[in-house]
DNA sequence: GCCGCCTGTTTAGGATCATGGACGAAAGTG
DNA sequence: CACTTTCGTCCATGATCCTAAACAGGCGGC
């Protein structure tokens, strides 16, 4: 036994910013199991794994996928973007690392004050943008920045996120989500 | 638990053609313990499962990323092949929807008789080619097949898996390998 | 201080997993 | 036909997981 299912259950846990306790309620299980789990007291089985992951939620696939090593990159700095286009059509790809993209794009405008909701969404998917104009604020994870234009962002959709304008002139992204929804 | 783990089991092991007992020697477990995961009567802990999966080899994400209902694609007809080159420079793509290929193309012949070895090989990577002159017989995963000209394969190079001409004449293929080796 | 409420950890015991061996079925050999 | 080998399954026992509950520490309010 080798692989370290305790610190990856542990990083996963605190991406989505949840208590042993309420991970436990979530998923059906004692946060004792938790606590055991990451400490690598035990070796869970693959049934009571599973049970642990869909409280968040997270394939198993995912899980041991997934590189806890490198923190997730969510924010891309103006200079982060990679040029993949023509002199006629420059195309700056966001996230150009992270393998198999399939993206829809959108167009977002947000009035200044203006957010996606109280409360955090979290969905299927991926998703990311650039802001164009104005500043938003946006919360993945637990953690929180303002973005302003030229700044941009990559996520998967499932963990917890809020958009808010926090500046006063309207803000306005260019944004993607996969699998398109229309 | 919804996951089937017993059938993944079961058809990783059937493609590698090993029986229960066979697998256990190598994993280093007992063969009944691979009969109860299989029927699903146990779910394994995951230091078990990777136990199992060492004696194969495959690591716990590809196990839980494979999908076991459609087969994994060995071999490729003549029109199985997708054109993605020029008028000029033809290159005819093989395993075109095997996502994230990284591979080294090669030249291989093989004189009347002559073969990789007694012994199947295994090891990392992934290769596939094409038969360009005569005829060969390839063996993947317990699956036998004579390759002619114009017919190919792709293959993940740790299923063990040998090369033997069982023409008349010298075979000619053009072969690919990931990670580069030279 | 003394609550109340949160955090993660620890422990005893019941539930489940994993082992070693026995069993019957099927296939090959003399 | 008997004998051998290999197959997958099943069973009793010991090992490990998982639960329920107690425990210790941190933080804010009164």
């Amino acid at each position: 036994m080798s692989i370290d299912v305790g610190t990856r259950l542990r990083s996963v846990r605190l991406i989505y910013g949840l208590s042993q306790r309420e991970l436990a309620r979530r998923a059906g299980v004692t946060n004792g199991l938790i606590s055991l789990i990451e400490q690598n007291r035990v070796s869970p089985s693959v049934g009571s794994l599973k049970k642990v992951l869909d409280g968040v939620p997270m394939s198993l696939a995912e899980f041991f996928t997934i590189n806890i090593d490198v923190a997730p990159q969510f924010f891309y700095g103006d200079d982060e973007l990679v040029e993949i286009g023509t002199d006629e059509v420059s195309l700056r790809l966001v996230a150009a690392r992270r393998p198999a993209r399939q993206l829809t794009i959108l167009r977002e405008r947000y009035a200044p004050g203006a957010a996606t909701g109280d409360d955090a969404l979290s969905h299927r998917g991926e998703e990311g943008g650039v802001v164009v104009r104005g500043r938003i604020e946006l919360t993945v994870g637990g953690t929180a920045r303002v973005l302003g234009p030229g700044e941009a962002y990559y996520f998967s959709s499932s963990i917890p996120h809020r958009f808010r304008n926090v500046g006063r002139e309207p803000c306005e992204i260019i944004s993607a989500s996969a699998p398109p929804t229309f």
